[in-house]
Parts: C-alpha cells; structure tokens; sequence
DNA sequence: AGTGTTTTGGACTAAACGGTCAACAACGGA
DNA sequence: TCCGTTGTTGACCGTTTAGTCCAAAACACT
C-alpha cells in the first residue's frame, strides 16, 4: 500500500561515496550530495537520518568493498608476497583513475566529527588493518618467513603507517603512481632483505 | 605617531597555531581564534588579512620551528642513526604533553583550502621533507653506508610516507606513543638489516 | 475508482560562519 | 594641549550551512 521507494539505496550510498571521498565529510555540500544522488533533501533525510548517518553507510559500504582486496592479497603463502599484493591493491585504489584519489577512510579519520558513529567504524577499520597485518605476521613468524625475535605487532604497525601514509601522499600527487609504486617496492625489499640476514 | 600595538604577532600566531593544530583549518571557529589570542576580529584581520593569511602565517611558523630538530637529528654521521633521530624528533613532536597531538602540515594537507597560500607552503613543507630524506640516503650511498644499487629517492619516498602515516596514528591514539617507538625501531631495524645483508 | 500509507521535493528556518565597518582609544610630535 | 595617525573593538551584515516540514504524488489493496 505504500508508494514504493523511487531511490534504490545502494546507489544512493555508491554516489555520495564519491563526493565524500572527494571533499571529505565536512567540506561535501549537502546541496552536492542531493545533485549526486538525485534525491531532494526530504527523501535523503528519511532514508539516512542525518548527513552524518549517510556518511556512516557511505564508510560502511567503502570498507566493505576495498578491504576485500587487501584481505584476499594477506592470504597468499609467501609473507612477502602477502604485503606486496595488499600494498599494490590499496595503491589501486587510492589512484584509481575513475574514482577520487586518496582514502576515504583516512581522510575521514581526520575530518569526521570524533563522537560521530561514523568515527567509530573508521577507528574499527584503521584498528582491524593493523590487526589483521599482525595476525599476518604472526603466522609468517610460526611460518619460519620471518625471524623468531621479531614483532609482529610493531611490523603490523608499520606497515599500517606506511599504507595510510601513502594514502595521504596519493591525495596530494594523484598522478605520481610510480611513486606509490616505488615505495612498495621499497618496502617489500626492506622486508625481504631483513629476514635473508639471518 | 600612531598608536603603537597592543598584541605581539609572534605571541599571537603561537596562540593560533594550538587552535588550527587541533582542530585544523577549516573547523577551526574564528571564535575560538580571537578567544585564543586575546585579539578582537578587527585587529586579527587588520594584522593577518583573513583566516587564511593567520593560517598561512602559522604554518610557516610551526614549519620553522619544527623542521629545525628533524634536520639537526639527520645531520647525525651513520645514516640509520640519523634517520632514527630524525623519526624520534618528530615523534616527540607529534605526541607533546604541552602541544596538541598530530601534526598541523599533514593535517592541513588535507583540510587546507588547495588554491591558498598556506596549501603551497604545506606542500613545499612536505616536498621538502621528501627531498631532505633522499638528500641523506643519497650522501649514505656515496659513504658507501647504503647498498650502491639501492634508490634513495624511493628510500626517501618511503621514510617520508611512513612519518605522514605516523602523524595519522598519533592523532587518532595520542596516548600510544609506545607503539609510535615500535615503529620508529621496526623501521630502522629493517633498514638496518638491509644493508648488512649485503 | 477510491482510499490509505509512504515517498518525494523544494520552500522554509535557525544558526553559525567569515568578514566589514565606524566609533573610539592611545600614543608621538608640534 | 591639541592633532594626526594608527590600533582596537564589538556590533553588524550577507552568505552558507544542516535540517524541518508540508503539500503533492505514487503506488497496493479493496
């Protein structure tokens, strides 16, 4: 009996995800995210509540899609071969040439309002990368890849830096690939060459 | 003749600079500026022209003065020592008890208006590092400190992505700076490491 | 066809923002 | 002591913002 919904939500989330990732959370116009989604005020406002509620499902439907890749690298056999495809997978997503450049994530994490919903589900996700390469390492370090002595968590740690490092750096030169390129080339060496030591 | 002024510039841009330094620029309330230095909207503007004259002001100030400790530290003879001191000076920058936490030119790197004034500075800021760090892998090489195959520019590349992201984590867990010195030794470990594999 | 329920869009509002301005204050020189 | 020049201040302004609300519209069901 209702009128049936004109807007589909997904899309909705898929538009504004550009202009967020783009202008970050508090510099997008509302008057730009009704023009993205080709919704008026009254229909955004009563499917997500608030902006700051749209911009929580934008960060939701963002994480879900791009950890995917760099999960799915972690799992190769080869430790090294594990960090070099999930850098190379994040490196194509924050110079992608049909979306905006840089993180949506990172960038978010500095500009979303901190008592934010959104600003929970940014730390879960900074949190989880830095997680998830830790438990990598760790296996790479039952594994026998990597030395005894070492940490896996302060390995985690940095490589979560450099990755969100990179991100800022992508935002600033989005057309220098190479490099984005050289650094995970860099990294991955740096990595490799410390565990042939021993 | 004229009256002389009331308010110091150097005393008011180091006011300015704790507001912008935690909340940015653009969430930074002209409010809460005036309230900080203790100047009234009239004499700010008649001092600085805009907001973003004051910002622009203020990052070449806090440029000035905290790059100085990041160069001395890379001065150091061993190249990894060097590098250490270099990471361990923008740490304690980035986690002061007495100073807001992150650092204001990634911060505003992000968050700057990109056609003002202060946005060339903040890039030249970070350009700068970037180039200072490759400067000195490349002096390593020629002291035969670094493998004569390796890349300072990606070295350099790298150390400076991994500061950027370095100043990211600091922000979101100002309390952590134990994990910010895992990284710190993590990262010159490997550096380490690599060059005496060879 | 008629009715009830929900969506829709744009006019509207209230607040906050950066920026302006004119009156006033404070000093040095005459 | 008066005057010219400049600093200072806070009230004021126009703009932009997120958010509200209501009349109109679009279906499904009877």
């Amino acid at each position: 009996m209702p009128r049936p919904r004109l807007h589909d939500r997904d899309a909705a989330v898929a538009a504004a995800m550009r202009v967020f990732w783009t202008h970050g959370y508090s510099k997008a116009p509302l008057s730009e995210l009704t023009a993205a989604t080709g919704m008026g005020k009254g229909s955004l406002y009563n499917m997500f509540g608030s902006k700051a509620g749209l911009f929580s499902a934008t960060v939701e439907a963002y994480q879900a899609r791009f950890s995917a890749p760099i999960l799915a690298a972690l799992g190769a056999e080869d430790v090294y071969d594990a960090v070099d495809g999930a850098i190379a997978a994040h490196i194509g997503q924050i110079v992608g040439d049909d979306t905006p450049s840089g993180c949506l994530i990172a960038f978010g994490g500095i500009d979303a309002p901190s008592d934010d919903d959104a600003a929970g589900r940014i730390r879960a996700a900074l949190k989880g990368l830095e997680t998830t390469l830790t438990a990598r390492f760790a296996r790479a370090q039952a594994d026998g890849q990597i030395a005894p002595d070492a940490d896996p968590a302060a390995l985690g740690g940095t490589v979560a830096a450099l990755i969100q490092g990179m991100a800022m750096t992508a935002r600033r030169a989005p057309d220098d690939r190479a490099a984005l390129e050289a650094i995970r080339e860099t990294a991955v060496t740096l990595l490799r060459s410390a565990a042939a030591k021993r």
